[in-house]
Parts: C-alpha cells; sequence; structure tokens
DNA sequence: GTAAAGTCTATACTTGGTATAGGGTCAAGC
DNA sequence: GCTTGACCCTATACCAAGTATAGACTTTAC
C-alpha cells in the first residue's frame, strides 16, 4: 500500500510516517518504479506500535530500544520491563512536579481578588517576590 | 554590570539572559565602549520576576503577556488573573493526563513478570494491541 | 608583554513533529 | 493527446526554550 493509505489505516500524518522512517522506527519501504514506498502489512503493525507506545508518552529513544528488543525473540525481556518502569517513574516526578507548581500558582492566584488594578494586584506583588524554591525541572519533564 | 555578574546573581546562564533578550522578555541594556551589556538592577529586578515565572511553568509568551500588563499601573489587572487561571487549568489538564497515563503504564507493566523472554514478555504483547484510546495531548504539553 | 578569563555575534543542535516549495507521477475526462 | 486533480517525492524551514560551539575581540592579572 502507499503512503497516503497507511497514513489512513494510522491515523498518522503522512509526514510523521516519512518523519519515523527517518529516525529509524519504521524500516525503509520498498520502492515502486516512480520511487513511491510502497508498504507491507508488517509495516502497518509497527507503526500502530509506534503510536501506542507515543500515546503513552514514550520518547522516540525508548521506542526504538523497545522494537530493538523486540527483534530478538528469544533474549530476556527485562530491558522492557525496565524500560517501562523507567518510564512510569519518570510520569511518577513529572505529576509530583506539577502538583506542586499547581500548589503554588492556586495560592499565588489567591492573592489578588478581580477588579484591581495593576500596582495593587496581589498575583504580581507575588511574582515579584521568590515565592518557588525556583525549580524548574530539568529531566522527564514532558 | 556585566553579564556575567548578573548570570552569577539571577542563577541564569550568560546565553539564556541573551535568549531572553533576543526574544524582547528583557530589553536590551547599555553597552560600554567595548560593546559589552552593562546591566542596571532593573534588570536583574525583571530577570529574577522571569525566572519566577519560568518556574512556574510559564511559556515566554505568557510572560510577555505578564510584563507588558505590568508596565502601565493603572490598567486593570484582570487580564493577570485570567493568564494565571488558564496556566492552572493547563496544568490540571495536563495532570489528569499523565495520571491516565500512569494507569496504564502500570496495568501493563504488571503484564510480564521478570526472567522471561521476548517472545513471552506480557508488556510487549500488552504493547502490540490497542491499550489506550490513543490520546497524544495535543495542547498544554509541557 | 602575555596569558587567562570574560565578552561578542552567529550559527547549529535538541524533540517530535508540522508546513512549505518545487518538482514528478498517475488516472480520469474530454 | 492533453489537461486537471490527486497523490507522491525530496529538501528545507519552523515551533519552544534553551544549550553549545566557533572565531573574534577586550579586559584583567601577573
Amino acid at each position: 500500500m502507499k503512503i497516503g493509505v497507511l497514513a489512513e489505516k494510522t491515523g498518522l500524518s503522512i509526514q510523521t510516517i516519512r518523519f519515523y522512517e527517518r529516525k529509524s522506527l519504521l524500516p525503509a519501504p520498498e520502492r515502486t518504479q516512480s520511487n513511491y514506498r510502497s508498504y507491507s502489512e508488517d509495516s502497518l503493525q509497527q507503526l500502530m506500535f509506534i503510536k501506542q507506545c507515543r500515546a503513552l508518552d514514550m520518547t522516540i529513544d525508548e521506542i526504538n530500544q523497545l522494537l530493538e528488543t523486540r527483534a530478538n525473540p528469544d533474549s530476556s525481556c527485562d530491558s522492557v520491563n525496565a524500560t517501562i518502569e523507567k518510564h512510569i517513574e519518570d510520569i511518577t516526578n513529572r505529576i509530583t512536579e506539577l502538583n506542586a507548581l499547581q500548589k503554588t500558582l492556586v495560592s499565588i492566584r489567591s492573592a489578588c481578588s478581580d477588579d484591581k488594578k495593576i500596582k495593587e494586584c496581589g498575583v504580581l506583588h507575588q511574582l515579584d517576590n521568590i515565592v518557588v524554591a525556583s525549580s524548574l525541572p530539568n529531566s522527564g519533564n514532558r
């Protein structure tokens, strides 16, 4: 099948499919005489796998590792489990960060009632002081 | 003060300070005879404000809006409040998404005990089927 | 006088795509 | 046979929020 059909079936855009190919997530398919990509059912399966992983917010690197591991069926799946666990940990950390952020924001918001002028705005005054121990997420921050 | 001192005082990198200038978050400072940037205390204050907002995970656009509003002290601060509220909402949504993701991931992880081989790996089998109603975040996804 | 440290601009890289330009290909209709 | 529209191709640029580099210039310390 051609790339348009594959895009239709997977729900991914044509550009995204070509992007995954460039990133080596999807093997380069056969080409027709006119240089059109011609995909097999395997490509469809693999793309759905990739889509699934992306829906779980895995990075392309993580997915690449999973695909590599998956390629030899007799090896141990420990690394798969490790990848998932690491990913769960990343998300847990991110959730913790966001919860803290939200708490801070709600508290800042409560500093100003409506219909104030800028110079009296409690929110801006809060923002002018050090409220948070300035910790922007630096990892697992997607 | 020169940019190195400002970087020291704010805890931001020199490149980040120049980056904020390019993005119009920080007004271009005076220059010395040798074309070095020369900052006032105001710049320090403004950078700390920006840093604070970034620590709250606001985008540069959001911060720019806050700065613009802050610039005329007699206008209403409704838009400030609206910005903060929108931001809180974004974060709330993101947290909801991440919680759902995490639940899915934990359930996938539980499908495989350790020391299996790839071909028996429950995690991979889960990933091969449609688990999630494929909803990658498309907004507020930082 | 020289070396180290600081600064300058400009450019490229990151992630996960999206959007565009400028061209080639294919099928249908006239 | 020719045009029109739909499809495909590559290459390149763009987004956020910086980070990292090269190559040049200036200042500071000894």
